[in-house]
DNA sequence: GCTTGCCAATTGCATATGCAATTAGCTAGC
DNA sequence: GCTAGCTAATTGCATATGCAATTGGCAAGC
C-alpha cells in the first residue's frame, strides 16, 4: 500500500561483522546489485532506516552517502533516495553499446543480422561455459555499420535459460547487444583482447582482404554465475583502436 | 625540526568552494597527486589538522577517512597517517611492468637492448608530442623474453628535459619501463590498443611470420603535460590476450 | 481553474561528545 | 640490559543536536 515502489524496509537486513555503517551500507548495497531493489525503486527515507535499524541518523547518513559516491544511488532533498540506474559504461574496454560506440564516432549506424539459428550449443561453448547440451542457445551473426561501411562483426550465442523473451525477438530494430543490455539483468563481464587474422569468411564480410589483421573482443556475460550470453567481435584492424587516458589513481 | 618527514601543516590550504570536509579532502588530494606529500609521509594528525582549519575533528576525519577509502592514504591508530604508495596496476590495460606481467604467467623472464640512440626527435615524434626538435631524446628498442622466447617489442623514446639521468643509465638490470617507473613521476598516460600485421623486422625479432597478426599497445606519458616517454608494444597476437573482468558497478 | 505562497519532508553539513581499539614509546622493576 | 606493564597519542565509531537547503504537495486566495 504505502511502498507503492516496492522497497521493503524489512529487506534491510544487517550481518552484525564490522563498523554498523559498514552493515548497513553492505545490506543496501547488495539489494542493489542482486536487482531485489531494481533502479528507480525508492529507497527508504533516513529517519525509516533509523527507526528500523536502530541506529542514528548519522550513521544511516553515513552509510547512503557512501552508496551515493559510489553511484548506486541518488539522493535529492525532499525526494529522497532512489536506487541509481548502473553506468552504461566505465572505461575503454566497457563500451556495451555498438550504436552508441559508432556514434561517438560521429557517423550513421545501421546494423543488419546475417544469419540466426536456435538450437543446442556446440561442444566448443558448451564447454566454455559448463553447460549441459540440453539448454537452448541462440546463435547470431550480426554485422554492424558505420557509414554504411563495415564496423565490427558481431557472433552472439545467449543462452535462453537466462534470456528466454529473446527467441520471440526479430532484432530488427535493435541489434542483439542493446536488446539484451536492456532486456537482461547481468552482474559480471569477461573481455579477452587479442589480434587474429581475418579468415576468408570474416574478410569478406567486413570489406577487408583475407589475412588482414582484426582486433577481437571476446566477451562472456553472466548474472550470478549463470551464462547470459556470449560474443565475438572483430574489428578491422587497420580502421579501429581503442584509447584509455588515466593518471596513477586513476581516470583523468 | 620536529616534521622530519616534511608534511609542513600549513601546506593545506582550502579554497573556500563546496563543502567544508571536502575542501579539506580536496586540498589534501592535490598535496598527494601533486607530489608535494611523497609516498610515506606522515600526515599530520587529525587534531592538528583540526586545530590549523578551525574545522572539527569529525569533519577532519571525514575528509581523512575519505582518502583513506580511495587508497590515497593509509591510516593506523596510534601511528597516525601517511600517504601511500601508488597503486602499482588498475586494470586491464595498466600492467606497466612487463617483468611482473611474464612473472604472473610463471615464465622465467629476461631482456635485451637492441639498440639504443641519443639525439633529437624523428619529426613524426616531435610533431606527436607538441616537442621542439631541438629537445634531447634517448630512443631504444628492447626485446622482453618469457621462457627465452620473445614476448613483446618495445619501442620507446624518453624526453630526456623530464629524465636527463637516463642519458648514464646503462639499462643492463632493468628494462627502461620499470626503470621509468622507479626514476620518474608521471601524473597522466594514454593506452591505444589496435591490430597490426608484422613487418619484416618485427617478424624477425619475435620470431613470427612477416604479415603475422600482432597486438599493438601504443602508450604516452606525461607529468603535468610534459611529455616523459613514449612507447610502442608489440605483442605477437597468436600468443597474447588481455584479459579483464567487471559488473556493472565496477571492477569484480 | 490557476497561481501564489506556505509547510513539512528529506537530505546535507558541521559540531560536540564520549568511548573503544590500537600501539609507540617510556618507565619501573628485575 | 631486559622485560613487563603503563601511558598517552591517534584513529575508529556511534550518538545527539541543530541548522541549512531543497522542493513536493497542499491550501488559500484570486
Amino acid at each position: 500500500m504505502s511502498d507503492e515502489s516496492g522497497a521493503r524496509l524489512e529487506a534491510v537486513k544487517l550481518d552484525g561483522s564490522g563498523p554498523l555503517y559498514d552493515q548497513i551500507r553492505r545490506a543496501i548495497r547488495a539489494l542493489v546489485i542482486d536487482g531485489v531493489w531494481a533502479p528507480g525503486t525508492q529507497v527508504p527515507p533516513e529517519h525509516a532506516l533509523m527507526a528500523s535499524l536502530g541506529a542514528s541518523r548519522m550513521t544511516v547518513h553515513r552509510a547512503l552517502a557512501q552508496l551515493a559516491g559510489e553511484g548506486l544511488i541518488t539522493r535529492r532533498r525532499r525526494s529522497g533516495t532512489i536506487v541509481a540506474s548502473p553506468p552504461a559504461s566505465h572505461a575503454m574496454l566497457d563500451i556495451l553499446s555498438i550504436p552508441e560506440e559508432v556514434r561517438r564516432l560521429g557517423a550513421p549506424y545501421d546494423f543488419a543480422v546475417l544469419s540466426r539459428r536456435d538450437g543446442r550449443p556446440t561442444a566448443d561453448v558448451a564447454d566454455r561455459f559448463a553447460l549441459k547440451r540440453s539448454d537452448n542457445v541462440l546463435h547470431l551473426v550480426t554485422l554492424h555499420r558505420a557509414s554504411g561501411r563495415p564496423h565490427v562483426l558481431e557472433e552472439r550465442v545467449i543462452f535462453l535459460e537466462m534470456a528466454p523473451q529473446a527467441s520471440a525477438e526479430r532484432f530488427s530494430e535493435t541489434p542483439p547487444g542493446d536488446w539484451l543490455l536492456r532486456n537482461c539483468l547481468w552482474s559480471q563481464a569477461e573481455h579477452a583482447l587479442s589480434a587474429i587474422s581475418a579468415s576468408a569468411s570474416q574478410a569478406a564480410l567486413l570489406a577487408i582482404a583475407p589475412g588482414d589483421p582484426c582486433l577481437q573482443v571476446e566477451r562472456r556475460t553472466w548474472n550470478q554465475d549463470a551464462p547470459v550470453t556470449a560474443v565475438t567481435l572483430t574489428y578491422p584492424g587497420g580502421r579501429h583502436r581503442f584509447v584509455g587516458r588515466f593518471g596513477p589513481y586513476g581516470a583523468v
